[in-house]
DNA sequence: CTTTGTGCAAACACTTTGCAAGTCC
DNA sequence: GGACTTGCAAAGTGTTTGCACAAAG
């Protein structure tokens, strides 16, 4: 994964809070999912590493995580929030209604459209991560 | 509003329900709202009009209104699932996180967008209702 | 009069909070 | 050692379900 041990421990205490080994579990758990993950994903994960940890404490890493900026909560996503990676080169995702599946689309994909609302309403949208849902090739019938 | 009576009514008995007046109440509920409103709003503006109306009747009306296609469960929005009113002109939002103004902006705005993907990944979004975060004109700073 | 729908209450899932015990630095 | 964190348990939210009574057709 593209976040290195060191960064991401200074970042926890250069902002007054500390590095606990929970906290290092929740965002490797991100990690482990490609780098976003929504609260469902992360929550099993963490379970894997470690069956002790409680619910609570990773609601409250993840307000920690995107409170110093190594993680970014995701605003758009039908199937709940999803938790990134702070970092990560920014990528959207299609998502299929039909089988599931996934395809991820870059930033040159919709800058068009971005462009588009900047220049007709003077509107900026926030893009760490959009999701849009629809059906694949596969699927549309 | 948009919706005629005679038509709702016979969309329902035609697809073996019961027109009740809960249902019909939690249908202009969403129609108050420009054709489309939150849980939340809905709840308000049924408790309204009738307040001895239930939380779950208007959660269940909701699934039935949905499962005959009077209305439509919007996918993408950042403050929850949103419900419109199926045959209302298509449009979306930009919704500012500043100040929370909605701007409405049209079908033809996103086509670009949405051909691209089609002919990049073969893949078909669905537009019932989109909503795009970030910050207006007077917000951005 | 038969079937479906409603209101109520309880159950459920998800998230947040208070607090004593544990841990980081 | 002192402040911050955790786990546990309990309390909030928001949504769903079971069931007896009420209403629609």
């Amino acid at each position: 994964m593209s976040h290195e041990e060191k960064d991401y421990i200074r970042t926890l205490r250069t902002k007054g809070y500390r590095v606990t080994p929970q906290r290092l579990i929740v965002l490797d758990a991100i990690c482990a999912h490609q780098g976003h993950a929504t609260i469902g994903e992360i929550q099993l994960s963490v379970k894997d590493m470690d069956p002790t940890i409680d619910r609570s404490t990773i609601y409250r890493s993840l307000d920690v995580l995107r409170e110093v900026g190594l993680i970014v909560e995701s605003e758009i996503e039908a199937t709940g929030k999803v938790y990134r990676v702070a970092g990560e080169s920014t990528h959207h995702h299609l998502v299929c209604l039909g089988c599931g599946k996934e395809l991820t689309i870059s930033q040159q994909d919709i800058d068009p459209l971005l462009n588009h609302f900047l220049d007709k309403y003077g509107f900026a949208v926030q893009t760490d991560h959009l999701v849009f849902n629809g059906f694949c090739s596969d699927c549309k019938s």
